[in-house]
DNA sequence: CATAACTGTTACGCTGCTAAACATTATGCT
DNA sequence: AGCATAATGTTTAGCAGCGTAACAGTTATG
């Protein structure tokens, strides 16, 4: 607050002139964005996301894509409601997902005899073979990005991510 | 690996009968997605920006705008270019959020002595009030999303996020 | 048995971003 | 000085991802 005041009645319009003052203000105040949970996040799911993009970019496949051909390998038979819930969009979203999964021959769409309704999902053998050699380069870049990392952080970050979803999801 | 070829050969394609086995497998081996740092930081980071959304949202801001606002603010004078950077997003895409702050009176832009190109961000009272109470919700937002975090933690998510953000922003 | 709830699907539209091009201005090389 | 190179702000066009709303078929619930 007071830095507020300070930014705004101070040299904030006179701006510019003497660089390296400026510089250690930056210093000193920027850290407010850095401060927060909601930027950080968005910056490290940028960069997160493009490196992963660019791993699953020569297999053809998005990041949904991929979460989803991930979510029918682990539940074989999985309905597609179910998938859009575990990935947080809608089930619109996913029947396109769905669609070029099912084109490229990794899963398919199979009725189920108990409720007519749902269309369950399965893995082709193609879909198997493809993921598996997928799995490998994203395991491969989840290890070169945390090359740095002790693997007590590794599993603070997940487990604090996991807390702090499972802490949203329910309100 | 194993794994996959009995998801595969296995009940992969009679699927659906036995839902309760189904389940445990679900337990057993969803974990997959939730061991990938890709998959939790999107999850997590669609349901914080959702909230952070909806809290600015009565403010009239985005994300970004605030993100801008707030860099404007931590050093008056900032070049438009800078703020691009900072927030990982092109300088096309900066304008329209710029054009819209200074539409509002919260930002303005001014030429800067040095350097014609450039045209530097200052905040306006406007904004710096505006900004001190859309700050204080957005704080409390983060108290809130933190409630069930020791300090320790909170400090742990921040400092790992932002090693994880260097690590990747030079390649 | 009627009403509500759920599933997959389509059509439409919005938002946020990128990419490419351009004019203007700075900088560096020779 | 002159010329290439780069940087800044800007416009335009376009795209990808996602949500909303509506629909028909199906199942659950009172």
């Amino acid at each position: 607050m007071l830095v507020l005041q300070k930014a705004c009645q101070g040299r904030g319009t006179e701006g510019g002139i003497m660089a390296d003052q400026i510089e250690d203000n930056a210093k000193l105040r920027a850290g407010q964005l850095d401060g927060f949970i909601g930027y950080n996040l968005k910056r490290a799911n940028l960069l997160v996301q493009g490196a992963t993009r660019r791993v699953l970019e020569p297999h053809d496949l998005t990041p949904s894509a991929f979460a989803t051909l991930s979510l029918v390998m682990g539940r074989p038979g999985i309905t597609q409601s179910e998938v859009a819930r575990q990935l947080g969009i809608e089930r619109s979203g996913l029947v396109a997902l769905v669609d070029k999964l099912q084109g490229r021959g990794f899963v398919k769409r199979e009725p189920v005899p108990g409720d007519r309704r749902v269309q369950a999902l399965h893995p082709t053998s193609a879909g198997c073979a493809a993921y598996d050699v997928v799995l490998r380069d994203i395991r491969d870049l989840e290890d070169r990005m945390f090359k740095d990392f002790s693997e007590q952080e590794r599993g603070a970050l997940l487990s604090i991510l996991g807390k702090l979803r499972t802490g949203l999801e329910e309100e």
